[in-house]
RNA sequence: GCUCCCUUCGUCUAGUGGUAAGGACGCUGCCCUCUCAAGGCGGAAACAGGGGUUCAACUCCCCUAGGGAGCGCCA
């Protein structure tokens, strides 16, 4: 059975590298009929926040990565690993290590001023009698010899053990570090393969060492090239990593995030746009990449984009009604919102979008742009706007029929649609950019429709 | 500083010794058209550099450069 993780630090809100860890974890499980398991790795007291596993979680149901079991909190096991480093110490892979702080930065001190690695050199190793309470529990690392890591996507990677040093495993204030727990949970949650950020890929060495002493069977690794900002430097605040439900605000589609993501690092031929049923169907460890990869906006919008432009008219009303709200929007009904999402969702890269020009068109306090006005509501179209009207009033309001008596008034003033349409869309949306006319008429009342008209025309001739 | 990893159009990628180096985003030309999109059809655009190996290298090896990462009582 195939169980992956996905393990974050509460230490932060979660970005688009842990989303595009997750998600791999995720499918990858999936598609091998598998289950995915989410760890909160919390075990640093000062950085570790409620906060932040409320908006990690947050942002996982949004995106729908549900984990199979209940989370695992590092926090609430601490038994285990007391339990676990006594062991180690008992078969004599760990000891209990007294240096102070000062001796540590004295010792690296050195070793930098003589340019060697800086690196604890073990000399709490032979310590026997206890020298105070305040301890910390180190591994004995191997200091011959190599470490070979097999990793799934980049192959065998041999690290020195030299390089190594004896890493702490239990810190004085008792609670136990990354490195260990990483491998103590990892076993006992039964984890098959460990997909994560290749910033972890020399720290496996560590790993596997600790795996080794316990004696237990290796996991499978695969690590994962890194996302970077779309300068090519790490991802920081600047670029993309910023909270994942940043994107859910700005109106992008939960499926559109996953399925931009995947493709960084990941593909299927020719295949662009995918839904999540068929990236649990295709998802495979065989066709990633080994490169990082830059994080693209534009791309994003246009993935996003094509996700809404597939959505039913009934699901987009829904969100945009969702959406509304929590923008504090009136909108009309949500049937006139389906009409209007089928009109409008080739128009626009997101819900945001999507949502401004619903509030542009139904707002109660409507009002004509100023420059599209002057450039488009000219003496010219007066009279024909005027014609318009009275048609408008004893017209069935259809876009066929609307159109029809659009028609009528151009032939009438021998001019173009175009010569109308422009002035007749200003009019009625206040903007140069809508759909079709007749049917961006149909989506506004026609006695609306019929007074925006009126006070174009008023507007004409007070100009 | 030491060590490890990576390197195909601006970006995401396909490619696994013999290809006119393919697709997508973006950019751009045309078509469609009442605006803006969407859509359709085109275009420009890449194998980081240098050495090898080979009849033949984007594909294999080495070096250089650039980028990323690890070297914590952070994860």
């Amino acid at each position: 059975m195939v169980r992956t993780r996905f393990a974050p630090s509460p230490t932060g809100y979660l970005h688009i590298g842990g989303v595009r860890t997750a998600l791999f974890c995720w499918l990858y499980a999936k598609n091998q009929k598998g289950q995915f398991l989410l760890r909160i790795e919390d075990t640093d007291q000062e950085r570790s926040t409620q906060e932040s596993i409320a908006t990690i979680l947050q942002g996982m149901e949004w995106l729908s990565l549900k984990s199979d079991e209940e989370p695992v909190y590092q926090s609430q096991r601490m038994d285990l690993y007391q339990q676990k480093a006594d062991e180690l110490i008992e078969s004599n892979f760990a000891y209990k290590c007294y240096c102070t702080q000062a001796e540590l930065d004295e010792m690296r001190r050195g070793q930098v001023e003589r340019g060697e690695n800086p690196r604890y050199d073990g000399r709490c190793r032979k310590v026997k009698e206890p020298k105070s309470d305040q301890f910390v529990v180190r591994f004995k690392s191997p200091d011959k010899g190599e470490v070979k890591i097999s990793d799934h996507l980049f192959g065998d990677v041999l690290v020195n053990n030299q390089e190594l040093d004896d890493f702490v495993l239990i810190r004085s204030n008792g609670m136990p570090t990354y490195h260990f727990v990483v491998v103590v949970d990892d076993h006992d949650m039964d984890i098959s393969h460990v997909i994560r950020g290749d910033d972890h890929l020399k720290n496996t060495a560590k790993h596997i060492h600790l795996f080794n002493a316990f004696g237990y069977q290796l996991p499978k690794f695969i690590h994962l090239p890194m996302i970077l900002g779309s300068d090519g430097s790490r991802l920081s605040k600047r670029h993309g990593a910023m909270d994942i439900l940043e994107y859910k605000r700005q109106g992008f589609l939960p499926e559109a995030m996953l399925n931009y993501l995947v493709r960084l690092g990941w593909s299927s031929g020719d295949q662009e746009i995918f839904t999540i049923g068929e990236l649990i169907e295709h998802f495979d460890l065989t066709n990633l990449n080994k490169s990082s990869a830059r994080f693209d906006l534009e791309k994003l919008q246009w993935v996003n984009q094509q996700h809404i432009s597939k959505l039913s008219n009934t699901k987009l009303a829904e969100l945009l009604m969702q959406l509304a709200s929590e923008h504090n929007i009136q909108l009309p009904s949500i049937e006139k919102m389906q009409s209007f999402s089928e009109a409008y969702k080739s128009r626009v890269v997101s819900l945001k979008d999507l949502l401004t020009y619903a509030d542009k068109l139904f707002s109660d306090n409507f009002i004509v742009d100023a420059e599209a006005a002057k450039k488009h509501l000219k003496s010219s179209i007066e009279e024909p706007l005027k014609d318009l009207v009275s048609l408008f009033e004893v017209t069935t309001w259809e876009s066929a029929s609307i159109h029809e008596a659009i028609d009528d008034t151009c032939k009438k003033h021998n001019i173009g649609f175009g010569k109308i349409g422009q002035p007749l869309r200003v009019a009625v949306t206040g903007i140069t950019i809508s759909p079709p006319i007749d049917i961006t008429l149909t989506l506004v009342e026609k006695e609306l429709a019929i007074q925006r008209l009126k006070s174009a025309i008023e507007y004409i001739e007070n100009r």
